[in-house]
DNA sequence: ACTTTATATATCGAATTGATATTATACATC
DNA sequence: GATGTATAATATCAATTCGATATATAAAGT
C-alpha cells in the first residue's frame, strides 16, 4: 500500500489530475496519509507506464496542460489484489512524543509551548473533521465514514490525555534548571486530576 | 528531530552501541518512532564526524568490535537547541486506514480479517506497555512516563473505536459481493452502541 | 544435528520528504 | 501602480529513511 496504490484507490472515485489528488491528500487523507507532489507525480507516471491508469492531456491557455488520469480495468484488478493484504500497517512518527521523552532537558516554559501547539494542531484537525462531516460525508462510502470517525476518536483521546496529564511534565523535576529559570513552575504542583 | 537527534537524546541516558539503540527503538520508542539499522548506523557515523558523540571501540573475540558511543558536551548543546523546536510534528502513516477507505471494494470476509489483525496488533502494543510499566517505568523521567501513558490512551481509543464501529464496514452494502460471500454479516446490524 | 535467537556492524536500492522552479491569472493590500 | 499572496498546474532533486540483506559467531532450544 504505497502512494501509487492509494492514488489508484482515489481514482476509483473518478478521473483526476495530480493536482486534484494532492488536494484529496490534504483534506480527507491528511490525518493518516501524507503525500506531496514529489510522490504523486512519479506515482502517476509509473502507473501510466504499467497501464494501470490512462492519461488524457487537456490543453489550457496560459496554465500548463492538465493531465487527467483515469483508472483502467487492469488498475482495478491491481487495486483489488493490493487490498487483499490482511495486515496493513499503521505507523506513527512523532517528533512531539520524542521531544516529550526528553522533557527533563527542557525549560518548563518551552514544554508548555510545545503542548499548547500540539493541542492547537489537534483542534485544527477537529475543525476539519467537522467541516468534512457537514459538507460531504453523506455521499461517502461507509469506509470513508469509518476512517473519519477513527480520526475523530483518536484526536479526542490525544486531546484529553494531554489536558489531563500535562502537569506530569511541568511539575517540579529538580533536573537541568540550567541557567536562571526556576520561577514559572509554582502553581502546577497540587492538582492530581486523573 | 530526525533519527540523529533522537539517537543523541537516547545517549543522554548513558553510552550505547548502535545495536543497543536499535533495541531501545524497538521497545520504548516502538509506538511512535521507528528506526532501523539503515538509519541508526549512518546517524551515529555522522554524529561522530560532527563531534557530537565520541566513539570507543571495544574488541571482542568472535563477535565484531563493539562501538560504544557517548554524547559529548557539544552534543548536549546541539540536543538542547533541537529540543527548542516549538512545534514538533506528529504524523500517522496508516495503510490500515487507507485500506478501510476502500472497504466497499473488498470482500466482507477480508475486511473482518484486516480489522481482527489490527486489533491483535493493538493488543500486542498494550501487552508491551504493561510490561514496560511493570519493569522499568519507576526509574524513568516523567517525560517517558507521559509518553507511555499517551500510547496507552491512544491504543485504548483505537481499540474501542474499532470494536464499536466495525459493523459500519461489514453491514450489507450491496457493492462488490464479488463471488459468493454474503453470509457472515447477519448479527452485526442491530447494536448501535455509541 | 539442526534451527532459531542473540550479539554486532554494515550497506544498498527503492521509496518518500520537503523544498524549490516555472508560468499564469486573480484578488488584495499598501 | 506595485507588491504580495492565493490558486491552478506540473516537475525535479538532494537528503533522508525504509526494508531487506550480508557477514560472523555463540548460545540455546528441538
Amino acid at each position: 500500500m504505497d502512494v501509487k496504490t492509494v492514488c489508484l484507490g482515489i481514482l476509483t472515485d473518478g478521473p483526476a489530475s495530480g493536482y486534484d489528488l494532492k488536494k484529496h491528500f490534504e483534506s480527507t487523507f491528511s490525518h493518516f496519509f501524507a503525500a506531496g507532489y514529489g510522490s504523486i507525480y512519479p506515482a502517476l507516471s509509473s502507473l501510466a507506464e504499467q497501464g494501470l491508469v490512462s492519461c488524457e492531456e487537456i490543453r489550457q491557455e496560459g496554465k500548463p496542460d492538465r493531465k487527467v488520469y483515469a483508472i483502467t480495468p487492469d488498475g482495478r484488478e491491481f487495486l483489488r489484489d493490493a487490498l487483499r493484504n490482511p495486515s496493513p500497517c499503521h505507523k506513527v512518527r512523532s517528533e512531539f512524543l520524542a521531544t516529550m521523552c526528553f522533557a527533563h532537558l527542557m525549560r518548563p516554559g518551552d514544554i508548555e509551548t510545545v503542548l499548547d501547539n500540539r493541542l492547537a494542531d489537534i483542534a485544527r484537525y477537529q475543525a476539519m473533521f467537522q467541516q468534512l462531516e457537514a459538507e460531504c460525508m453523506c455521499d461517502w462510502p461507509q469506509g470513508a465514514q469509518f476512517v473519519l470517525g477513527f480520526g475523530k476518536a483518536v484526536s479526542a483521546a490525544m486531546e484529553a490525555y494531554i489536558a489531563e496529564n500535562r502537569h506530569m511534565l511541568t511539575a517540579s523535576s529538580g533536573a537541568s534548571t540550567t541557567t536562571s529559570e526556576r520561577n514559572e513552575n509554582h502553581e502546577a504542583r497540587h492538582h492530581h486530576a486523573s
